[in-house]
DNA sequence: GATACTTCAATGCG
DNA sequence: CCGCATTGAAGTAT
């Protein structure tokens, strides 16, 4: 099938376009020059260039287009690539045969510490070396060991910022403030524009993202990197419930992850700004993300849609391009069901206005790729995958590195020429994109789960099984305890005065501010239609039993039980653990915590009998986790008894281990119907939480009059941690 | 420095 | 559930 035409790889081909192949013709031997990567000569470690600086000498070899602006040294180079990876004999030199020296990477910015990517996915540290002020902002420092802060959100003369500006200057469409023409006025009659502002900033305060020197800017850690993406996927969601409710205008799109990722760096909130080789600290290999922005907000990889980042490196006089990061989410004919292999296509060759196509050329991403080949240098790579949950909408997996290996050009549908490049994954990294593929086998059953103990631990009663798995060693499970879907009350927790429910046909739709739950939830329904929490409110209204619309109505969500496939394990040091085979987007609903509802009135005497491991409950003291809710009613911060044990009865949540770093919290949900009201707890995902990592939320704190009852050794392992926890 | 151009998005409609 | 048109924003190139 594949015409192999101009293929590096096949030489022997011989009815070929020699002028295209020409252009394809590898580079041979640069010796990088690094003498000062661009964009770090104001905040560079003092750390001398490893690099050799060799000039360009000798005439261009024949054949080779003078577009390159490099020649072939002589042999005698010396070879002090610190790259610990020996390279040679690529097969993408083949057509130099032997005599191509061995091509060596060109480095830009070192990762800090290579490890924070290398290790497991458990551990939560930080890459970077990070200290904590007095006032708890964590600033970097910089080279002579000052403290950098003190980053004004409205004015600095940083680069974004001064972009920023710019962008104020001039009316564009997409500003917050929907369909006003002056953006940054009339913010009285405008309650959107200064909502979301004030919003935004009460995030960067809560978040610590307000003290964003430069520094942290250009090079982030693990804590930046969350906060920047917490605070946009908050943002996001909040302006999709306010947008929902909005007749939809022809001609205006709702993009609200466009207006979360330009709020925040129009106010300069991002981080790695300047571009690197290899790993972007902070980033850690299985990370996933759902929009193109948040790889941006990052420095993952800029480009708000092309497939490959690059970044031009200064070689003496001469700049080249080279490859930092592509994306092979479906836009173009890749392969890349070989897991540690991706054969990835060029850019170009298409209109896009007609969708015409012609052939492909040499530049701009391809030809970095080319670059990169022929310098061996590492390129990191996302997979876009289709989100199975919501049918519109794509994940993107970070894969790690990945090496080019060969490139050449291929004729496709419409008979023109196709750059191809293939990739192969840098071996000793993380799982990540070939733990997906495992995990789908383990759903179609073509691949068993090893250390299945029990299939489906609620014998149907959900619609996804949960699973019981041990793969480390001989426990058969549990004690025993009785599955249960819902928390169960022996007395309603409270009557209210008469709420008649709604009558929503086909659920509850946003804008309907005649639906009684709508009123209730002060106008805004709490959940997405892919079940993702979007209020903040303290306090969540879903339908009750006298509400006539459907079980799957939105509002539902908590009772439906969990959408995404769960699995108890057994941890290594922490008894039995929970974890999902789906990804789970942040806001995303998990399960409820199911039990009998203790009389906390008699919890004194009976709780200091039996030890009761699987307690929830709600009187302690919890750290404010999404740090923001709306100041319009402080006055729902209901301080509710309730305490859950699920010891007899339960569902999956009371296999949930605490973490001081947690990746999911809790909210109370009150299902209401004509005579009574019942209160539950509902876990959330605080943030994208990647397939198989273990899920965790924080027990909370015992008030003082509860004494030191159950007070335990934390081994949650963050960097955070309390070092005790009360189970 | 402004402006044009390119681009493996994301959404909503038919 | 798809194909299609539409609106987009960042970064690079001019």
């Amino acid at each position: 099938m594949e015409q192999g035409l101009g293929s590096d790889s096949n030489p022997s081909l011989g009815s070929i376009d020699k002028s295209r192949v020409l252009d394809v013709r590898p580079l041979r031997c640069l010796v990088p020059v690094l003498p000062n990567p661009p964009g770090m000569s104001s905040v560079s470690t003092p750390q001398p260039s490893p690099f050799v600086c060799v000039p360009p000498t000798g005439p261009f070899p024949p054949g080779i287009h003078p577009f390159y602006p490099f020649l072939v040294p002589n042999d005698s180079q010396p070879n002090r690539n610190p790259h610990p990876s020996g390279v040679s004999n690529l097969p993408g030199n083949r057509a130099f045969g032997n005599s191509i020296p061995a091509p060596v990477p060109l480095n830009s910015f070192r990762t800090p510490t290579p490890q924070a990517n290398g290790g497991t996915r458990q551990s939560e540290r930080g890459s970077e070396p990070v200290v904590l002020d007095d006032d708890g902002y964590s600033d970097s420092l910089n080279q002579s060991g000052q403290h950098v802060s003190g980053f004004s959100v409205h004015v600095t003369d940083t680069e974004d910022a001064s972009n920023a500006r710019k962008r104020r200057g001039r009316p564009r469409k997409s500003r917050v403030g929907i369909g006003d023409n002056n953006p940054g006025k009339s913010k009285d009659e405008h309650g959107d524009s200064f909502d979301v502002e004030s919003l935004v900033n009460r995030f960067l305060t809560s978040y610590k993202l307000k003290q964003f020197g430069d520094v942290r800017r250009a090079n982030g850690d693990k804590e930046t990197v969350d906060s920047i993406l917490l605070v946009f996927d908050l943002l996001r969601r909040r302006l999709t419930q306010l947008e929902e409710v909005k007749d939809m205008s022809p001609g205006v799109s709702r993009r609200p992850d466009l207006k979360a990722a330009s709020l925040l760096m129009t106010k300069g909130v991002r981080t790695n700004n300047t571009k690197r080789i290899g790993h972007v600290p902070g980033v850690e290999v299985g990370d996933i993300f759902f929009f193109r922005m948040e790889l941006c907000i990052v420095g993952l990889h800029t480009p708000s849609m092309a497939g490959i980042d690059y970044m031009n490196v200064k070689i003496t006089v001469d700049e080249e391009p080279v490859a930092v990061s592509i994306v092979s989410s479906g836009g173009y004919d890749d392969q890349g069901d070989d897991g540690d292999v991706l054969i990835y296509s060029g850019q170009g060759g298409v209109q896009r206005r007609d969708g015409q196509m012609f052939d492909q050329k040499l530049e701009r991403g391809n030809l970095a790729l080319e670059k990169s080949l022929h310098r061996a240098n590492e390129v990191r790579v996302i997979r876009g995958l289709k989100d199975i949950a919501g049918s519109t909408g794509k994940i993107y997996v970070y894969d790690g590195l990945y090496k080019i290996q060969e490139s050449w050009t291929e004729k496709n549908n419409s008979g023109c020429n196709v750059f191809k490049y293939k990739l192969v994954r840098v071996p000793g990294q993380p799982e990540a994109f070939t733990l997906w593929k495992s995990i789908q086998q383990w759903k179609n059953g073509t691949a068993p789960r090893t250390g299945v103990i029990l299939p489906d631990l609620t014998s149907g009663a959900e619609t996804q099984p949960v699973s019981l798995v041990n793969d480390i060693d001989d426990e058969k499970g549990p004690p025993y305890f009785t599955y249960i879907r819902n928390l169960k009350y022996a007395k309603p927790f409270s009557t209210p005065k008469s709420f008649s429910g709604c009558q929503c046909i086909g659920g509850c739709q946003p804008g309907i501010s005649s639906c009684p739950c709508t009123q209730r939830n002060e106008g805004y329904l709490p959940y997405s239609s892919l079940g993702v929490l979007l209020t903040y409110k303290p306090l969540i209204y879903e339908c009750g039993a006298t509400c006539t619309c459907p079980p799957n109505c939105r509002n539902r969500m908590s009772q439906a039980g969990p959408k995404v496939r769960l699995e108890i394990f057994k941890t290594n040091d922490r008894g039995w653990g929970l974890r999902s085979w789906d990804p789970i987007r942040a806001g995303g609903f998990i399960c409820e915590y199911a039990g009998d509802a203790v009389d906390t009135s008699t919890l004194g005497d009976t709780g200091n009998g039996k030890e009761d491991n699987y307690i929830f409950d709600a009187t302690r003291y919890y750290e404010h986790l999404e740090a923001v809710h709306d100041d319009s009613d402080d006055s729902t911060k209901v301080p509710f008894p309730l305490v859950i044990s699920a010891k007899i009865n339960g569902n999956e949540a009371r296999f949930m281990n605490h973490s001081c770093s947690p990746n999911v919290f809790w909210k109370p949900v009150l299902r209401e119907s004509t005579n009574e009201s019942y209160l539950h707890v509902a876990f959330f995902a605080i943030r994208h939480i990647p397939p198989m990592q273990e899920l965790t939320f924080d027990y909370g704190m015992v008030r003082p009059e509860q004494g030191d009852r159950g007070r335990k050794k934390c081994l949650c392992g963050s960097m955070k941690c309390r070092g005790y926890f009360y189970s």
